[in-house]
DNA sequence: CTCCACCGCCTTTTT
DNA sequence: GGCGGTGGAG
């Protein structure tokens, strides 16, 4: 490769490292002892075990810092490795504001996965893929498998390709080839597994494409096959630095020895406590046996926290405690009074969205006897995308502006994905994936037969399906109105790729051409679906993405790795997150909603991965409280509709966890005051709360007690909702079968079973449903 | 071939 | 409560 001679020219030329050791260095003026150690501490193995919001970056970037400013490295000689785009963003401006200059010179800051994109189309050869190869999305993924699967005529409802392309996913995540996995993996996707990897393999091949697996996988490979190119990258790469290093899983993990073997000068950085990550193959297990990885590592704790309150940090360090097998870091602070962690219960997850929506709103005017905080300064994080919904839908009818990070990206939204296909197609016209995608849409009136026909075309002569559809098209193979389209199609796909090639035509000009003349526009604004305007916003604004692309190609190769949404309008808004999304992030003001037990800890990570998934879980459980700076309020609900259907809940046992003298608990003014405080004398709902609270260790429950007590004081005085709890608690016990009986959500119904404290009760309206006797009141008691 | 109504499954979390 | 897949009608 000659940019990389062209490096290579560069070694021995820090021959100025001794003039520029004497350099001044100001930016080493504002770390604390630990931080400056980090930065200071240069060559040989070290780990930098950096509690949340203790300067991480900071440290990290400074190194970068130091280490160009005494001339050990060049900017192209480091390898910097981060997890997510973002973070590479960050690194980079934080590292040329410190330099006082852009840090363009930086190639090897980036992502794993951008990262191995540049080092594979170096290398392409070498995994049998021509350096042009195309970068497949997990919905190509799940295509191509699932034709994979139905040829080899598997029913793909019971051995759906979801569940191949997890199985597929986790090998390569373990940086597993097909030969290489192990026997005992055999059995997976009943049997064939394994033979279904190597196919898609194969066909990946073919179609001169990779996975985001494959990355990192063949890089691997490559590394281990070829250790004239791996030599050369561990000469080249002097200093390795790793961000997140507490997620990186079996596949990351070993590329970064590989590379680091030679001079093992690496830096890793992360905090075990913050790896919630395990769910895509990262491994807690890289992080804790760092030292005997690489034997005399040094060792940085970064434990003093800039970033929350004294209350907060007891409340997350509670809460983390519950874990067993921690490196064992303990976050302190100068910090002192503010706010307690605030908690509360809410009847269902509409009025938690309610409460918190005037939360925000007191927040805002400054009404909570604070200063005013802005929406900006304010985040709500769920545990699962689909929480955001009650918060949007409330958030819309009191127009309190919010975003949503990290929702679906702005790539992976059909009408980008359907126009990227286009591109695709224009750019390489043999590429199937892209072809399938795009032939019927718009609707050209050529269903399953004519494409069958077009694949048989294709695989007779051994061509692309583009070229299959001229041939069959030519052949009369397809006639009439669908072929009559697809003679069209392919006639303006050849057309706009000889327009690609002109330089008279801006390669913007060229994507709303294709847009337009495919009709693709026109489908859109005759669609009459409310959400069809939007869809062609999005359009008009991936045309002027491209500005910042020399060429539709261009745009192609990095879209799928780099291209992010996030754009910062300068609106004032709250954001709205998961948990996964926070990390890294910090605000002033964050709420927890929906700690309830089977949404957080997450029943089905228990399920699946036990005490490993909970402790997980309580790692995403401090990962989210150590957001907050100032002011952190955790919710619960104890109704929520899950699938559509009503469900009780219980509060989550993490509740439990936190230490009482750090805890203020909250009841919510007026409505359902008393929604589980009220219950003070000894519901079944109450009843089974406190059994499961007493198997659960530390039932002393903090803020849970007060919460009774605190909630016990008001319940009476609770005017409408909470009155009407207090009376049917005491009516609980003697429900009896046949009995008509009233639910707030279900309306009436008459009850048809009684099991301990639940109710089965088949309502008028919502047909059967199991219920908390609780919630349910005789018919004649309905208030109002 | 397309459209539409119905059914079943589902939801963690993401480069 | 939503999405994709299916099956029957136009």
């Amino acid at each position: 490769m000659s940019s990389f001679d062209e490096m290579d020219a560069f070694e021995g030329a820090s021959l100025s490292a001794r003039a520029m050791a004497a350099r001044p260095k100001p930016y080493l003026d504002g770390l604390n002892p630990a931080q400056r150690d980090a930065v200071e501490c240069l060559d040989g193995p070290v780990l930098m075990l950096a509690g949340a919001g203790t300067g991480k970056t900071k440290a990290l970037t400074t190194r970068i810092v130091h280490l160009l400013t005494l001339g050990q490295a060049r900017p192209n000689e480091i390898l910097a490795v981060t997890f997510t785009n973002k973070a590479a963003r960050e690194m980079k401006e934080r590292v040329g504001r410190m330099l006082g200059q852009p840090a363009e010179g930086m190639p090897w800051l980036g992502t794993f996965h951008s990262i191995c994109v540049k080092l594979l189309r170096r290398h392409a050869e070498l995994a049998g893929l021509k350096s042009n190869f195309t970068i497949l999305d997990t919905d190509d993924q799940i295509r191509l498998l699932k034709q994979l699967i139905q040829a080899a005529g598997i029913d793909d409802k019971r051995w759906p390709a979801r569940m191949l392309a997890g199985i597929i996913d986790d090998w390569k995540n373990r940086a597993l080839t097909p030969e290489s996995v192990p026997v005992a993996a055999a059995s997976a996707y009943n049997h064939r597994g394994t033979e279904f990897y190597a196919q898609y393999q194969a066909r990946l091949k073919e179609l001169n494409a990779v996975d985001f697996g494959d990355l990192l996988l063949h890089m691997v490979t490559i590394f281990q096959n070829h250790p004239d190119v791996l030599s050369q990258y561990q000469r080249w790469f002097r200093y390795i630095m790793v961000d997140e290093y507490q997620d990186t899983n079996v596949a990351q993990y070993m590329w970064l020895r590989l590379l680091a073997a030679g001079h093992k000068n690496i830096c890793c950085v992360g905090d075990d406590d913050q790896s919630i990550y395990g769910w895509r193959g990262a491994e807690v297990g890289n992080i804790l046996r760092f030292e005997k990885d690489f034997p005399g590592a040094k060792v940085v704790r970064l434990e003093q926290n800039y970033r929350s309150t004294e209350h907060i940090l007891a409340a997350a360090s509670g809460v983390i405690r519950g874990n067993a097998g921690r490196l064992g870091k303990e976050l302190w602070t100068e910090a002192t009074g503010g706010e307690k962690v605030r908690l509360i219960g809410h009847w269902d997850g509409e009025e938690e969205a309610r409460w918190i929506g005037e939360e925000i709103e007191a927040m805002q005017r400054g009404t909570r006897g604070q200063d005013p905080v802005d929406l900006n300064q304010m985040a709500i994080l769920v545990r699962a995308s689909h929480q955001m919904r009650a918060f949007e839908d409330r958030f819309l009818t009191i127009g309190l502006p919010y975003r949503v990070i990290g929702g679906p990206r702005f790539y992976e939204r059909l009408e980008i994905r359907d126009a990227m296909a286009y591109f695709r197609l224009v750019v390489s016209p043999e590429d199937d994936l892209a072809f399938e995608r795009i032939v019927n849409t718009p609707k050209r009136g050529l269903g399953d037969k004519a494409q069958q026909k077009i694949q048989i075309a294709a695989r007779e002569n051994g061509v692309s399906l583009l070229e299959g559809a001229r041939l069959a098209v030519d052949s009369g193979e397809i006639k009439g109105k669908g072929g009559a389209a697809l003679r069209q199609l392919t006639e303006d796909l050849r057309r706009w790729g000889r327009m690609a090639g002109d330089s008279d035509i801006s390669h913007m000009e060229l994507a709303e051409i294709i847009l337009d003349e495919s009709g693709y526009t026109a489908m859109w604004q005759m669609d009459k679906n409310p959400d069809s305007p939007g869809r062609l916003e999005n359009l008009k604004e991936l045309v002027k993405a491209l500005e910042n692309f020399e060429n539709l190609q261009g745009f192609l190769e990095h879209v799928s790795l780099v291209m992010d949404n996030d754009k910062q309008d300068a609106e004032q808004k709250v954001s709205i997150m998961t948990l996964h999304a926070a990390k890294g992030l910090e605000f002033p003001a964050v709420f927890l909603p929906g700690w309830e037990d089977g949404l957080f800890p997450s029943q089905r990570s228990m399920d699946e991965s036990g005490l490993k998934g909970l402790e997980e879980e309580r790692r995403l459980a401090y990962v989210g409280i150590t957001r907050a700076e100032k002011i952190c309020t955790i919710s619960f609900a104890g109704n929520r509709r899950v699938f559509g259907q009503w469900q009780s809940q219980l509060p989550s046992r993490f509740i439990d966890e936190l230490p009482e003298e750090h805890v203020e608990v909250l009841t919510p003014p007026g409505l359902y005051g008393g929604g589980y405080g009220a219950a003070a004398g000894g519901t079944p709902v109450q009843s089974r709360i406190d059994e499961r609270m007493a198997q659960a260790d530390g039932y002393n429950s903090p803020g849970w007690k007060r919460m009774q007590a605190r909630a016990g004081e008001r319940g009476l005085s609770q005017p409408r909702e909470s009155r009407n709890q207090v009376i049917d608690l005491t009516a609980t016990s003697s429900f009896t079968i046949g009995e008509r009986v009233f639910h707030q959500k279900f309306g009436y119904g008459a009850i048809t079973g009684i099991e301990g404290d639940k109710l089965e009760v088949d309502f008028e309206k919502a047909g059967v449903k199991k219920v908390i006797a609780k919630f349910v009141t005789a018919h004649d008691d309905v208030p109002f």
